[in-house]
DNA sequence: AAAGTTTTCTACGAATTGTAGAAGAAGCAG
DNA sequence: CTGCTTCTTCTACAATTCGTAGAAAACTTT
């Protein structure tokens, strides 16, 4: 239960995006400007969805632990559980924890990373 | 069209465990011993898969990418396209790739590193 | 209590995955 | 070459996931 479909996925961009909990109207709405702005002639179409189908989204991502919401407020609030860049890192984490040999793993990470990030690694890195 | 399931991910395990190219058949042989000799009680059980299930994941890998067959052999034999270490490093570059900002997401993940492989990292990422 | 808003339940269609039979193609025994 | 065996391709179906949303239930507000 690890990847997120094209409608998840906008919204927890959303939600990353905004550092605040949302309702799912304003959810709605901001899909929609979204999908508006998207993009010249072939784009893929501006949707203009139904609240319960944002409702349903983000109950199955509450589902998925990705999403947090307020019961006790009435219009429900929603929110990201962890920050995007957490949550990558997370994930980056499961692929490769996954693998019998993490250090060749990588090694061939490393080995495809643009330099300026190279450099920002070894910082982190700290010395030795 | 990421992810894989159980049986393809078994399967592809296989691929990349023997470097050599392998059959539909042996494959099924290999999967019917691997579920065999797998845990005691409750596992989920040992299956028998007809040749045919194997051929059909087979090909499914194939049009994914990860899977290459010789179709001049008579029984067709098949290998992983590329090795589980660098499939996986994709896998990773593919998850920090969609992040907007690659270098927070980095340091997250580097934060989350054992000792010893902070220190292989550093060895890779050498000097200056 | 009526009307409006919000949430939950239920559902359906497309895509993916596990699973495999039926039928077609290719090679081997006579 | 003709039939038997083996292998591959085609087609199919059930379960799960995801986009999508109506109907109904629950809660607010007036």
């Amino acid at each position: 239960m690890a990847s997120l479909g094209e409608l998840e996925r906008a919204v927890m961009d959303l939600l990353w995006a905004s550092q605040e909990a949302a309702t799912a109207n304003t959810l709605r709405d901001l899909l929609a400007q979204d999908s508006e702005a998207e993009g010249g002639s072939a784009g893929h179409q501006g949707k203009d969805l139904a609240v319960t189908t944002v409702l349903t989204v983000l109950s199955r991502l509450e589902k998925k632990g990705l999403v947090e919401r307020e019961r006790g407020t009435r219009p429900h609030r929603y929110q990201a559980v962890s920050s995007r860049e957490d949550h990558t890192a997370e994930l980056m984490h499961e692929v490769l924890g996954s693998a019998p040999d993490r250090e060749a793993v990588l090694a061939r990470f490393i080995g495809s990373v643009s330099e300026s990030e190279a450099a920002t690694l070894r910082k982190l890195l700290g010395g030795h």
